[in-house]
DNA sequence: ATGAAAGCGCTAACAC
DNA sequence: GTGTTAGCGCTTTCAT
């Protein structure tokens, strides 16, 4: 299979490669039925599969794409990014080529490069986190920003909706009764993922008529250990402004307030209300009580990307950066505040979705 | 960019196509490195990057490698998996097509055609979690399959040594003088690791001389819940054949084994000793205790594979399974058992790597 | 309704 | 030491 040529089906069916072209092709001719039918028998036959390189050195079109990526492997959100760009790809007969950088910018260049060679028609450049990075020289105008955007700007992208994500986590708080409320932030060389879901916070908080406290604010490792020192910081404070819920940067530093909370024979929901962030798959589902929290649009990202890049979607201008909403996932670790216990009614068991508001295109 | 040719380079530089063709390529040759010099600069002037798919056409070899695999997304070691291959494939200047079927057999089909199309030069065949399966139609001879095997053999391929990781994950235990250790195994579809991780357990009982009692054998669900309802009926046997250290299918199991051990006031490891399988990411090493477990190697699997395929391995003949040692990771989830306090050394905070003894190729 | 032939951009055998 | 040229396998225009 593969050394069979057009011209081997052409003689076996007695045509000429023309017409097995066309007919391969499926292009609208007054080639009779009998004729197609003769020249497929034959390509069936001597099991011809048509060679997409000399299709493409002819077309100029490769139906291939090129998706760079940082960190394919540390992340446990590559996956559903993937899977959403491959699927769109799949949809539409495009074929992925994949190349991990590492991070490393020379690795970087040459995959460009090669890429470029190869005649990709689209290129992807995704981030495993939400980033704002700088704009890799040789990348391609038509190029789609995937999970992160670029400093400079001039190019389509799709992130997260932090913001929005960090207002609703917030707001399940409020909502439930909690009038104060911290956020555990994480420590590291401030993503703009951690900033966005604060600023979220202040706004949730506002809308709720909340005069946020400065010391509901703590930063720490971006861990469970983490998580869990900044919660007993905020459990020792003075009952008066003690924290009755809390926000965190991200799931697994939610997993350490529930540590934080256990060693104090806290109970959650009951004593305490947590909300991560992420929805990480192992984690999030699995703590005990299932945490709340905010899902990342992985999935939804990827396909947004290739739909991007391959040009259906009409919407993809240049210097565009689209924000894809986060749901709120809400599972058991929301309850109302100690004291307002049978004042509200609990928003427990509700395994539920509920959409953010927002999916907009802003600049 | 890409829109000159090598004609565009060749009168830019005053020579002939295959003089340029000559220096783009290295080729051995008399070419005087004062005319090279020209023909590079030439080249970089009009910005000429080759055509890799004129090149393939004409050399019939593609410099890329198909990747087929059945769910990418769903599990969280796809990653380490793929970094392994692209890195083998990057060093060796190909670029790698990632098709995910999420285990369909129709876009399967059209996959292997779609790769085959394209005539790469090599497929790889993958799944996310050790199994053994049919060989899909179509798949050349040549591919290699990865952390999975063809029923029927006839193909290269690599999976983990399961048996060796159980053997070693139960030595650590026997070492540190348990007698009644249980094994928990998944009671999903008798998945192939989960048998022989079974044997190895066996194995290591045997050597260490202990007759195995049935009632330590229990399957469950392959959760954190599963794990718990299997720790719990296991605590309440009888005091004489109660385990002291349990030995499960995967690390989500052993967090769960965590919580009935917390239910019930016993300490990990001085009451209870326990160790997982997998080394899953942001699981094994978040517990507290940090725990005892024996990792896959993904990233070497991957590798292997890659360079098979590649016909990089020497050893790399037909019909050969290669098994990749499972090293077993020492955390803080084992300790000798509560009658032994004092008589046994403890085997704490030793967080290194033990490998275990096998990588055999055999049949 | 079908065939002949040019040419996509490159490599490599062969000429000079 | 460098140039000419024949394809690689296909699509597509133009003839017939």
């Amino acid at each position: 299979m593969g050394r069979v040529r057009i011209s081997d089906v052409a003689a076996a069916a007695g045509v000429s490669v023309s017409t097995v072209s066309l007919v391969m092709n499926d292009v609208e001719s007054r080639i009779p039925e009998a004729t197609r039918e003769r020249v497929r028998s034959a390509a069936e036959q001597v099991g011809y599969q048509p060679s997409s390189v000399a299709r493409s050195l002819r077309t100029q079109r490769t139906r291939t794409v090129g998706l760079i990526s940082d960190q394919i492997a540390t992340t446990p959100f590559a996956g559903r990014m993937l899977a959403g760009a491959q699927d769109v790809a799949r949809e539409h007969s495009h074929l992925l080529f994949l190349v991990d950088t590492g991070g490393d910018v020379d690795i970087e260049r040459d995959a460009i490069r090669a890429l470029g060679a190869q005649r990709v028609d689209a290129m992807i450049y995704a981030a495993m986190w939400h980033r704002v990075l700088s704009t890799p020289a040789g990348l391609p105008d038509d190029a789609v920003f995937l999970d992160c955007r670029p400093a400079a700007g001039g190019y389509r992208s799709v992130v997260p909706a932090d913001r929005e994500g960090g207002r609703a986590a917030v707001r399940a708080l409020t909502e439930a009764g909690h009038r104060c409320i911290a956020y555990i932030d994480t420590n590291e060389d401030a993503p703009i993922a951690a900033s966005l879901r604060h600023e979220g916070y202040l706004e949730a908080l506002a809308e709720a008529g909340i005069e946020p406290d400065p010391a509901w604010h703590v930063a720490a490792q971006t861990s469970p250990q983490g998580g869990r020192i900044a919660a007993e910081r905020l459990l020792d404070l003075p009952e008066a402004i003690r924290p009755t819920a809390f926000f965190c940067f991200n799931d697994r530093m939610a997993t350490g307030v529930y540590r934080a909370a256990h060693a104090r024979g806290l109970d959650i929901p009951r004593d305490l209300s947590v909300v991560g962030f992420d929805d990480q798959q192992f984690v999030a589902a699995e703590q005990d009580p299932p945490l709340t929290t905010v899902a990342l649009p992985h999935y939804e990202m990827g396909r947004w990307a290739m739909e991007a890049a391959l040009g259906i979607r009409a919407e993809g201008e240049k210097d565009a950066v689209h924000h894809m909403e986060c749901p709120v996932v809400r599972r058991d670790s929301v309850g109302p505040p100690p004291a307002h216990v049978g004042k509200q009614n609990r928003r427990r068991a509700s395994h539920t979705t509920e959409r953010s508001r927002t999916a907009t295109t802003d600049r």
